[in-house]
DNA sequence: AGTAATGATACCATATTAGTATCATTTGTC
DNA sequence: GACAAATGATACTAATATGGTATCATTACT
């Protein structure tokens, strides 16, 4: 089971090289900085700048920017961006079987699992991997 | 995310139902109690068989029965059966890219997470979540 | 012999993930 | 203004995982 997609794995790396530089970057360099194939990272660039995480500047010249501070760039953020939102309790059963979904005995185990997968993806921000 | 699959959300009830019993059943009986696609649950309940959680008869008022103590099975047994080992962690680049594997920032982190559900997940166990 | 069960295995459908391709739009430079 | 270099938007393809079916072989009771 991952827990971080490719997606999201790409947003962490490329994020951290453009908190190191502060700078606009263009797609291109920032492909032979990381090695990603390059459409792949272009999308992605996109979805952070549509979640505002970025900034970005169309023409010659133009590229991409850190929008957002650093330390506001959680893992939980770019989670939610690339996978939607974190939540591992989800019921499998919402509308069928399930009898008792209150009770479950599931539910209430999984979702401390959640709580404190939560607390520790909202603390890991790239700033703080940054300074690693 | 789900941190459960189907399969292993069936064998919980499943094997809730046979610990409640503790006699041999038959798949069509436990079909009319828990309303799972027969084939399917056929076969989950013959991968817990291979897997020793389950012994089986064949003909006749043949069925599966509990093998194994239901406090001795636990939910990552069932996930690791279903699933495959319990690891959150695993790294996206063990071939290719990552550095710094020793040294990467995000391991530790999620490291933790998964201890953290590892032993979380160890202690659900059939017995516990019969007795709720 | 017949029937009711599991064993084994191959198959199909759908969703998600990973990645590509293409065309439109913007903007700096000559 | 023309051209080149960048992103915006979007549609498409490939591979893998998940959820579920179908089928035939084997076993065992009556």
């Amino acid at each position: 089971m991952k827990l971080l997609t490719r997606d999201t794995d790409y947003a962490v790396r490329a994020l951290l090289a453009m908190a190191a530089r502060k700078s606009m970057v263009a797609v291109s360099d920032l492909v032979i900085e990381l090695k990603i194939p390059r459409p792949f990272l272009r999308r992605i660039l996109q979805r952070l700048t549509k979640a505002d995480v970025l900034g970005s500047l169309k023409g010659k010249g133009g590229g991409f920017v850190l929008k957002r501070e650093p330390a506001k760039i959680s893992l939980v953020d770019l989670m939610a961006i690339f996978q939607g939102p974190v939540q591992l309790s989800e019921c499998l059963f919402k509308k069928k079987i399930c009898p008792n979904r209150k009770t479950c005995p599931l539910r209430s185990e999984i979702s401390e699992i959640e709580d404190f997968a939560l607390t520790k993806l909202r603390s890991i921000t790239i700033a703080k991997l940054l300074r690693k």
